[in-house]
DNA sequence: TTCTCGTGCAACCCTGTGGTTGCACCAGAA
DNA sequence: TTCTGGTGCAACCACAGGGTTGCACGAGAA
């Protein structure tokens, strides 16, 4: 089970590959679906698409389960919903410490 | 320099490397600091400092400027707010195609 | 002018990873 | 039972990228 507290290095990694953003494009426009379907819309082969899903996997952003001898892919919205509120802590981190910056700047000026 | 929109394959990649999260974190503190500084704070050598802050400036995160023989690096208020925001218009399309998904799904078993 | 010391370049090394191909395996169809 | 087609390994290849070392260059201090 991968829903819980989002791994930074995972997920940024995970976004930083173009096929792998555009996969989470398919299955969320889909709903669902296999390797192969997903390798028929894609330039590569089926086992670079499996391995794209793999880390996309490890980073909690797809499921998949078994549908009889296929292995149906699925993107997990909690996962994604969960990415998207760190992404807002992360800038409201940025935006205190920037806070704390000009804070500073400004009393150096005083002085 | 390097003032464009942020895009979305720099900026992933870019925050996917422990290094890097870490040289912004440490850039916040102080506000401002050159290579050399940093790579005090850090297990790595200048030069691999230099290419880091390379890449996040290449992903409009960090700015640099020229003072006397130094060369000092601060984070972009403006790129880190931009990216935030940006992170959170990715998070809402996210938003909108899971709820797609949701009503397929339930189109689906209505039928 | 000479000495210092931070920069900037460049050459290298090694690992990670995106991509491929080949093949064995197995569930469902015939 | 046999055939078929999707999976799951595994071996391999090429290249990007994170890291290092060495050295020339140049601005500010002495």
């Amino acid at each position: 089970m991968t829903t819980e507290p989002v791994a930074a290095e995972d997920v940024f990694s995970a976004l930083a590959d173009p096929t792998r953003r555009r996969l989470l494009e398919l299955l969320s426009e889909r709903g669902d679906a296999t390797a192969t379907e997903l390798a028929g819309d894609l330039p590569v082969s089926r086992q670079a698409v499996v391995k794209h899903l793999v880390v996309l996997d490890g980073a909690g952003l797809v499921t998949a389960r078994r549908d009889g001898r296929e292995r149906r892919y699925q993107v997990r919205p909690d996962a994604l919903a969960a990415t998207a509120r760190w992404m807002n802590q992360v800038a409201a981190q940025w935006s205190s410490r920037l806070t704390a910056i000009k804070r500073l700047a400004e009393q150096a000026e005083g002085d």
